[in-house]
DNA sequence: TTGTAAGCGTTATCAG
DNA sequence: CTGATAACGCTTACAA
């Protein structure tokens, strides 16, 4: 076992310094380098297939090469996806991708705040819980972290997101095309950013038509919860459409309606949000707006790495599936 | 802003010496300590909010604390679950869980090895492309990085996957006593491990049932595939059921089926593998059989910080959904 | 039971 | 244009 080849062997075979080394790895040679010289190292690196260890050069530079994704759940498809998009971006320019899971819990992302200061890690996609830990991100920006929320809003960070009041907006509309009239909104969770910006644009839409929706309600973006403040809708007012703030609500949505003895979308249109790959597969095809969560890891992980770093706002896209009917 | 607070400021506080805390922080007093000087260390610690830098502990242990898991695709629900698993354990053990999307290709997988080299990844939780990387995997381990395969079968590695073949049996005779006998079945990617042992395992069912099959095909595990092969078979042959190598080509099937005028389970039964969760909301609800992908991940992961790896082989589960019935 | 000091592999500063 | 050298923060013999 040849143990690890550091930059001392590197430099023995090459015959130069250490130095010398170091400065045709990183490309630091302002006043030029013999060609010779530069050639001479960089085959004895390949010959001796040598790659810097992290540790060693972190703890010189005072930071890693480690882009942190701090998310709420990583089996959730959406962040999975937007996940992907961070990784893709981030292996282009030789960092490593850590998933840190929050598990919608404060406390377990409070732990993973402190663990990415002591990673020195170099850029940090913050998709927070409800309860954004403010201190903690205090403490990494001032160490010198780069920071970019991702999906939802953090007042004092940059911040990479879909349109989601616009695709709002777009859906609310074509649902009013379509004819619906006595339209109900399942809103998502209040204190999450996302979920108020799609009511505000679904609002807008409404309002400039001056239509009342039937109802409001607020709830977790589940399938469970669709489930149940739909059945409850439906008993107590006439409603002819269901709109939900994501498509797992709207699954519950579109069981709730069959279990009431009713059909989608003849009896009642349903609509949802997020495009998530499966709602492709229901029949009848779920009616959403597309998120682009690959776009958005991608963007975020982006800025991260470039020097400038402002808001984004990635457009949407309605997807015309057949759980809302034009012909009324 | 206070810079990084080092061990040395520490030891200051408590009035002891650097070692003293780093043997505190490491639990590493063989012949006691004064229990006075070890709550003095603590208080220091905690009045300080002290946490070792991760570069300097690495550097010097020659050991990171990241834990990696190499898979072809994030955004693939089953694999987004199995990583799930291993942030969990490696959470709780205060490891970081790092990301390496292979994105099915050799020469990406190949290139995280080396990182996982540099990075002096503590374990790795290894899914393979269909060509996994030998001599990257035989370097890590020399090195000294833990490596434990999960979810196919590497030769020299312990492995943590389902009863895939015991799973396919069940679910083959389960097809069985509902009465199908003309079954064809379309097999994963030749190269797969997990392919050819579900096909192994859908054999031995029907050869101990004296059935043969009338076609086996192989493809990607891809909707596409299901579809494509599934066209051509309902075409050639009469076929009374059809069984996928897994969830997504099952999904294509079904709407082989459905575009062929047939319908699902009257005229055809399906089943899958798997049971990824959009299974669940599909109707007719695909039958398949549930691989535990947490659990796996779990394991794997367990595997990585306890001292012994072995093989583990986790029980897999049959879902008997809609798409096959019993009454023929 | 605790302190001292060397060294892990790199890089940046400063000479030459 | 290149080479010494010190330092990054921590752990671990070895001493005391």
């Amino acid at each position: 076992m040849d143990g690890n080849v550091t930059i001392k062997d590197v430099a023995a075979l090459a015959g130069v310094s250490p130095s010398t080394v170091s400065r045709v790895l990183n490309g630091n040679y302002r006043q030029h380098m013999t060609p010779a010289t530069r050639d001479r190292v960089h085959a004895a690196i390949d010959a001796l297939r040598y790659t810097p260890l992290r540790s060693a050069r972190s703890l010189r530079r005072q930071r890693s090469h480690v882009l942190a994704v701090v998310l709420p759940d990583i089996s959730n498809p959406f962040f999975s996806l937007l996940a992907r998009g961070v990784e893709s971006i981030a292996f282009g320019t030789g960092c490593s991708t850590m998933i840190c899971n929050s598990d919608h819990s404060p406390t377990k992302e409070r732990h993973y705040l402190e663990i990415l200061l002591a990673e020195q890690a170099l850029g940090i996609v913050y998709i927070p819980t409800s309860t954004p830990d403010d201190e903690g991100l205090k403490r990494l920006a001032r160490s010198g972290a780069r920071i970019v929320v991702a999906d939802r809003v953090v007042p004092g960070f940059p911040s990479v997101r879909a349109d989601n009041a616009g695709g709002s907006r777009a859906l609310a509309e074509y649902v009013l095309r379509c004819g619906y009239r006595r339209i109900a909104y399942l809103a998502g969770p209040a204190d999450v950013s996302t979920a108020r910006e799609r009511l505000e644009g679904f609002r807008a839409a409404l309002d400039a038509a001056g239509v009342q929706p039937v109802a409001i309600e607020h709830g977790p973006f589940t399938c469970e919860a669709g489930y149940d403040l739909s059945t409850k809708l439906a008993r107590s007012a006439r409603v002819d459409a269901l709109v939900a703030a994501n498509d797992m609500m709207a699954l519950g949505v579109l069981r709730a309606v069959e279990d009431a003895g009713l059909s989608v979308p003849d009896h009642v249109g349903v609509a949802g949000f997020d495009h998530a790959p499966w709602t492709t597969y229901l029949r009848p095809q779920l009616t959403t707006v597309e998120v682009p969560a690959l776009q958005i890891g991608e963007v975020a992980a982006g800025q991260l790495l470039s020097e400038v770093a402002e808001d984004a706002c990635l457009p949407t896209r309605l997807i015309e599936g057949e759980t809302c009917v034009s012909c009324r």
